[in-house]
DNA sequence: ATTATCTATAGATCTATAGATAATGC
DNA sequence: ATTATCTATAGATCTATAGATAATGC
């Protein structure tokens, strides 16, 4: 087949290849890399192992091929920040859609908490292309506007990070989360009123 | 030997078991429970494989052990929330505490972390009879104080979570964090004024 | 012809134990 | 006598591959 050319997957293809991540994600954000197997991915995929091992090349290039593909959803949220936006409900918007993404995508979320925690062996290439450009470039951005004074003065890394760490917080220590919260209670609704309350006082004079 | 009566532990005994926990927290926070294995702690203790599980009844009781141990270092900052000090100062004090225990035992807050981000198969008991009780007093004398309108309203329990979330996340995602921030800058420094300032306006008016 | 799938198993890795020996404390 | 340690290895678990067969697409 001549160089850069590269077949077309079929439909079994492609509906193989997402079963095998779905249930990837599953076994992976539950039990972490090492604790997850190609046994349970198999079978929660409802292939055989080899067959997962048909359609990649082993129990690591699973892992991050979901890890990156995942990446480009994890910054959307980010991304959206607009700089032509009001600062302060700009940021207060993103807050409000990485929460919803904490509670819509935990798996994912989990999948990610592990990755960085064990020092992001697997993913550190795509932190470094990916993440890095981006947190800087709105770091940037709320720089900007804080000299404009559209904003109070603070760090907007640690703004940042505080608000990674509030949102996420739901997903990744979500069984602590609900054993300390009343059963049955939505713990999302009453965070994204506290968030936005808190939030708001920060960004506001 | 006459029912409750227990042997006092050697010298040796105290040594090797401290050595093996210490080893095993190294071990256990950079790999998760799945990811560690005897080999490396026993290496790691300086110890053969064999005398690990001498001290120990295997990986799950080190494993446990460790974490058991921790719980009480761990609610240390929370318990000296004092119900007699000043509502703000008291909970900016907690704040301070805890972020300087995720600086001062990042091993620690991984390995909790990566316990709770898989569902805390192995500490949830210990999550019921320690962390829980303490999280509801706390919560009621938070409670109070906004009754006694000497804090503005908010969810108390939110309120923790965003502080446990806000301290720990720079253990946790340490390399996440390290990766974003100029080389050689010491995260902690920043982190402790932002975060003070943030919870300050909080919980003020 | 090519793609997809299965059975069987090799080879590596890990936890844990058996059984013998050395060190320590009365 | 009791405590501590070691060598050797059993037994389980896991990733990955070999090699054969079935299904699919021109």
């Amino acid at each position: 087949m001549p160089d850069g050319s590269v077949k077309k997957p079929s439909r079994i293809q492609r509906r193989n290849r997402s079963a095998i991540l779905d249930a990837a994600l599953n076994v992976f954000s539950r039990h972490g890399y090492r604790g997850a197997t190609l046994d349970q991915i198999a079978s929660e995929a409802g292939l055989s192992k080899p067959n997962i091992l048909y359609y990649f090349d082993g129990k690591e290039d699973i892992h991050v091929t979901l890890l990156s593909q995942l990446m480009e959803t994890w910054l959307d949220p980010l991304v959206e920040m607009n700089p032509d936006g009001d600062p302060v409900e700009e940021i207060l918007d993103y807050v409000q859609r990485k929460l919803a993404m904490a509670k819509e995508l935990p798996r994912e979320s989990r999948l990610f908490a592990g990755e960085i925690l064990q020092g992001a062996p697997r993913i550190e290439p795509e932190l470094k292309n990916s993440l890095k450009p981006l947190f800087d470039e709105k770091c940037a951005l709320i720089s900007a506007w804080i000299a404009q004074d559209r904003l109070p003065p603070l760090d907007p890394r640690h703004l940042i990070f505080s608000i990674w760490a509030t949102t996420q917080h739901y997903a990744d220590f979500e069984s602590q989360v609900s054993l300390l919260l009343f059963e049955g209670e939505d713990p999302y609704a009453n965070a994204s009123a506290h968030l936005d309350a808190m939030f708001r006082k920060l960004l506001t004079r």
